[in-house]
DNA sequence: AACTATCGTAAGTTCACGCTTACGTAAGAA
DNA sequence: TTCTTACGTAAGCGTGAACTTACGATAGTT
C-alpha cells in the first residue's frame, strides 16, 4: 500500500514475504526513480512516498493511455466504417 | 502497426527483425487471445486483426486504468491536505 | 513423383529479472 | 573497545519469456 508516513526499511520489509535484502533492493530503485525519499535517523532509515514524484507518474500514464486508447478507437472505428457488415 | 487489411504470415515476420518462427508464436498466441483472425488460402495463411477482440482490450484497459488512477490520485490528493506545507 | 514455397511446431539456448545468501558498514549501547 | 542493531551491497542462482535452429506438414508446380 501507498503510504504517508515515514516507515524504516525493515518494518517495511517484515511486510512482505521477501527477504529484508530484497526490499532494499526495491526501495532502492524507488529511490532513484524518485518516487520515495530517504531520511537518516540514527541507525535507521525512513522511507516515504513522494508524492511529487507520485504526481508525475500519474501524468504520464493518464497521458500514455489517453494516446494509446484514442489512437485504438480510431483504428477500431475506422475498421468498423469500412466494413459492409460488422460482425458485432 | 495495426492493420485492417489481411497479410500473410511471412510478410507481416519480414516486417521485423527477428525469425519468422518467433513471428509465428506470438500470432498463434495473438489468435488465442482472440485479437487476430486466421483464414488459409492456398499454401500461405492470412491474417488479420480481429475488431472484437481489440475493442473488448479498449474496454478492459479503459476500465483498468481509470480505476488504478482514480485511485492513486485520491492518494495524492489525501497526502496533499494532510500536509501542512506542500513541496510543490 | 519430385520439388518448391509457405508456414507451424518442437527443442534447445540466451538473457534479464527478482530473489537469496553472505558480507560490509555505520550508529548506538554496554 | 566490543557487541548489537539496522541497514545496504555484491555475488550468485533459479526461472520464465522470447528468441533461434531444426524439422515436419501441406499446397501448389513441374
Amino acid at each position: 500500500m501507498v503510504q504517508n508516513d515515514e516507515k524504516p526499511a525493515g518494518e517495511i520489509a517484515s511486510n512482505f514475504p521477501i527477504s529484508r535484502p530484497a526490499i532494499s533492493q526495491h526501495l532502492t530503485v524507488l529511490k532513484f526513480a524518485g518516487l520515495i525519499d530517504e531520511r537518516r535517523s540514527g541507525v535507521k532509515r525512513l522511507y516515504r512516498t513522494r508524492v511529487e514524484g507520485m504526481a508525475e507518474l500519474k501524468e504520464f500514464l493518464d497521458n500514455f493511455w489517453d494516446n494509446r486508447l484514442e489512437r485504438l478507437k480510431s483504428v477500431i472505428e475506422a475498421s468498423e466504417v469500412s466494413r459492409k457488415e460488422p460482425s458485432w
